[in-house]
DNA sequence: TTTTTTTCGATTTTT
DNA sequence: TCGAAAAAAA
């Protein structure tokens, strides 16, 4: 190209190319292109998996820039969560080519914080107020109980933490309840009870994550002119994953974006995975109504998955209704099909997915593209043990953070209340850590002190060291820990901090507390600490590092060895992997019974667009599995495949299912069905493997149970009510009813169980 | 304060 | 059924 236009006249390569000033928008498709230069106005960008949103993203954000169009300084760019942040500073400043910190860009959280911080008077706090974490929280809810005399048996604190917790989600507070949705909780108490956390938190100088919000709101609310001063600097504001704002985070974004109107929202709908936490769908669905005028544009072109996968995938969202409807399209080729495979039971997928991911090796595959992705965290311990006797490295992801780690949630009390001496929570954490003499009962007397002189515990142990009102013991114990505090402050003056923490931790017996200390986990938890002592000394100084942790919990370093990742589906947003493995696919365990108990068709689509997600996270690969038994609670229970293997198309899948299994006998060219066709079903496999001698060929491909109305959809089996029946595991029974392949059988023992046609034969025939 | 017994509960989790 | 967390006992 460059050859045959080289004669030409300039202005000639000025119409080849229509922005020679932004080379940065020649790589990208039309609609990316769309979604960068589309700077002006309300716009919702609809970016499907894998449609490369975040170079849209930051290219829009170097856009904004570039052209001229506004400063830095005059943006607001929110994310979700800190990973995502962290993200898009990194590739905006390699785009921009210079530093972004001092830039509004950052998750919701740590955004509202940085304007509290700022206004905290306005709404009633000190700028140094403190972000409290999970623990707290419930500390401070089991006081608040035990205070009201309501039985924390009947009214767990998670559970009215929970609640609490929807309500902030919902920008409610205590006021704007309606009593009527407090339900019988805590006594019919619990808005009550809301209100004093509120009132605890304010006395403490603390919030919790939805105050940050929530206070947020309630500034713009009563002080317009703060609002005015936020119009007015941010001209452009733009929100990543949008589809899992929760209310109070939509009208935040409403609230700031009234000025210039210049809203750009990013995201996708049929990945909106958390509504269990409070996001809403409704908000991406209704952007169209609530900014009027609004220009949609949809990233529709797939860079990552092969044809075969987004067929699959797309197929299966289509049966969702309430979305904005997308399709996912690729130049790539179709690739591999997907494949399904039914196995006997849990142990034998976990063997199955084993023995899949020894191949890939042998083939030369990396073990760090290989991803097995479950529903529950539950399951990863099958397939944990089974990589163990093999020898498999693996890694499961997610599981406690690095911050919420009990040694560094108490080596972080420590240094709250180091620099915060009125952190009471911090303070009772530590207190009797390690074991000082400073148990229930010194406690009970700080705090009814502190209560009658409405003064903080630190100050309350000041004022009982100088008395007779403890022991003794106690009362030498309490005053060592006061002096060494003090001692510790005055060292904040001319040593660095980070060895001030580590004088902290080891003068105050807590690293001591590890040492001695035998368990297995001791080390690993030094280890930490000691980690912790290094990252500290990465920050300016000790607030600075505690803001940070207060809404950062993130891990620290990351082993990069080649291991298999294991992570739920929720985990695994946002990553990508060669190949994936979805085990797990049944009735009851996906979609989720307890989901669909408790909301029903919101949750089956909630459900669904996990699949979803799940699905479009490989690149080349899908297996699905799914198990005819699996033990849940401990006892057994027989599984049906999950209803969304019957959702994926025919034409991309292959169907694979162990004898005895569901769907099982049509196509066994693969794994334990090797040289076993001959004497189908005749007799058990290999001891433990596969115990199903009752085996019954089903239909040519899996079919839509419940489709056909009396028999099992085609092949041999048919079955009628009444018919006595023999099942390995059930005994012998008589069939209720018939529902295409599942059957409603009575058992003699067992009484009345759903199971699935290829697993019973006719009583006569048992043996 | 530490050890033993009992009870509970078991989806997903970021900030 | 199994594991953790809370309660009870030593």
């Amino acid at each position: 190209m460059i050859e045959t236009d080289s004669a030409s006249a300039p202005s000639a390569t000025a119409l080849a190319d229509p922005n020679p000033r932004y080379p940065y928008l020649d790589g990208l498709n039309e609609a990316q292109r769309e979604a960068v230069e589309t700077l002006e106005g309300a716009v919702l960008m609809l970016a499907g998996a894998g449609t490369g949103k975040t170079r849209a993203l930051t290219t829009r954000l170097a856009h904004l820039l570039n052209t001229g169009t506004a400063f830095p300084g005059q943006i607001l760019a929110v994310t979700f969560t800190n990973r995502a942040a962290q993200e898009m500073k990194e590739r905006v400043a390699a785009l921009v080519g210079q530093p972004v910190d001092a830039w509004w860009l950052g998750t919701f959280h740590s955004i509202a914080a940085k304007m509290l911080r700022i206004n905290a008077e306005r709404v009633g706090l000190q700028p140094n107020f403190s972000i409290l974490d999970t623990d707290d929280q419930l500390r401070l809810i089991k006081q608040l109980l035990q205070a009201a005399g309501i039985d924390d048996k009947k009214s767990p604190a998670r559970t009215v933490l929970a609640v609490i917790q929807r309500w902030k989600d919902r920008g409610l507070l205590p006021d704007k309840v309606s009593g009527g949705e407090a339900g019988d909780l805590a006594n019919g108490r619990l808005v009550e009870l809301y209100k004093d956390y509120q009132e605890r938190l304010r006395t403490l100088n603390a919030c919790d994550f939805g105050d940050l919000l929530l206070h947020c709101l309630t500034l713009f609310q009563n002080h317009p002119d703060v609002l005015a001063g936020y119009h007015q600097r941010f001209k452009f504001i733009l929100v990543d994953e949008y589809q899992d704002t929760n209310v109070a985070q939509y009208l935040w974004l409403r609230l700031l974006a009234q000025g210039h109107k210049n809203l750009c929202c990013v995201g996708d709908d049929d990945q909106s995975i958390y509504g269990w936490r409070g996001a809403e769908v409704g908000n991406i669905l209704k952007f169209e109504q609530d900014f009027p005028g609004a220009k949609v544009i949809r990233l529709e072109r797939n860079y990552r998955s092969t044809g075969n996968i987004l067929g699959a995938a797309s197929s299966l969202i289509a049966h969702n209704e309430g979305r904005l409807g997308k399709t996912l399209w690729t130049d790539d080729d179709d690739g591999e099909l997907l494949r399904v495979r039914g196995l006997w039971d849990g142990e034998a997928e976990a063997r199955f997915v084993g023995e899949e991911i020894e191949d890939a090796q042998r083939r030369g595959q990396n073990l760090s593209q290989i991803a097995i992705l479950v529903r529950t965290g539950a399951q990863t311990r099958e397939f944990e043990e089974r990589f163990i006797t093999l020898g498999l490295p693996y890694r499961v992801i997610g599981g406690p953070r690095f911050y919420e780690r009990m040694e560094i949630r108490d080596a972080l009390a420590y240094l709250k209340l180091l620099i915060v001496p009125e952190h009471d929570l911090a303070f009772e954490r530590i207190v009797n850590t390690p074991k000082r003499g400073l148990g229930d009962a010194t406690l009970r007397v700080l705090h009814e002190i502190g209560r009658h002189n409405e003064i903080p515990l630190s100050k309350a142990a000041r004022m009982v060291v100088g008395t007779d009102e403890l022991r003794p013991a106690a009362r030498r114990s309490l005053g060592n820990l006061l002096s060494d505090f003090e001692r510790w402050r005055v060292m904040l003056d001319d040593l660095p901090h980070h060895e001030v923490a580590e004088i902290v931790l080891d003068e105050s017996g807590y690293t001591q507390l590890w040492m001695n200390d035998k368990s297995p986990e001791a080390p690993g938890r030094l280890e930490n600490l000691k980690e912790l002592v290094n990252a500290i000394a990465e920050f300016e100084n000790l607030p600075a590092f505690l803001e940070h942790v207060g809404l950062v919990m993130e891990a620290l370093g990351s082993d990069s060895h080649e291991m298999v990742s294991i992570m739920t589906l929720h985990a695994a947003k946002g990553l990508e992997f060669d190949t994936v493995f979805l085990p797990g696919w049944e009735e009851g365990l996906f979609p989720n019974q307890r989901a669909l108990d408790e909301s029903g068709l919101r949750a089956l689509e909630e459900e669904r667009r996990l699949a979803y997600v799940g699905l479009t996270r490989a690149r080349q690969r899908v297996i699905i599995s799914f198990a005819a038994n699996r033990r849940m609670h401990g006892s057994w229970a027989s599984a049906i495949p999950s209803r969304f293997v019957e959702e994926l198309p025919d034409e991309r899948v292959e169907r694979e299912s162990d004898v005895g299994v569901y769907g099982g006998g049509q196509q066994m060219q693969s794994g334990y069905g090797g040289g076993f066709s001959e004497n189908w079903g005749q007799k058990s496999l290999s001891p433990g493997m596969m115990r199903a001698q009752s085996f019954r060929s089903s239909s040519a491909t899996t079919r839509t149970p419940g489709k056909a109305s009396s028999a099992a959809s085609s092949g041999g089996a048919k079955f009628a009510r009444g018919e006595r029946v023999f099942h390995q595991k059930f005994g012998y029974g008589t069939i209720a009813a018939v529902e295409g392949d599942r059957l409603s059988i009575t058992f003699d023992v067992a009484g009345e169980k759903k199971v699935i046609a290829s697993f019973i034969v006719p009583a006569d025939q048992a043996g």
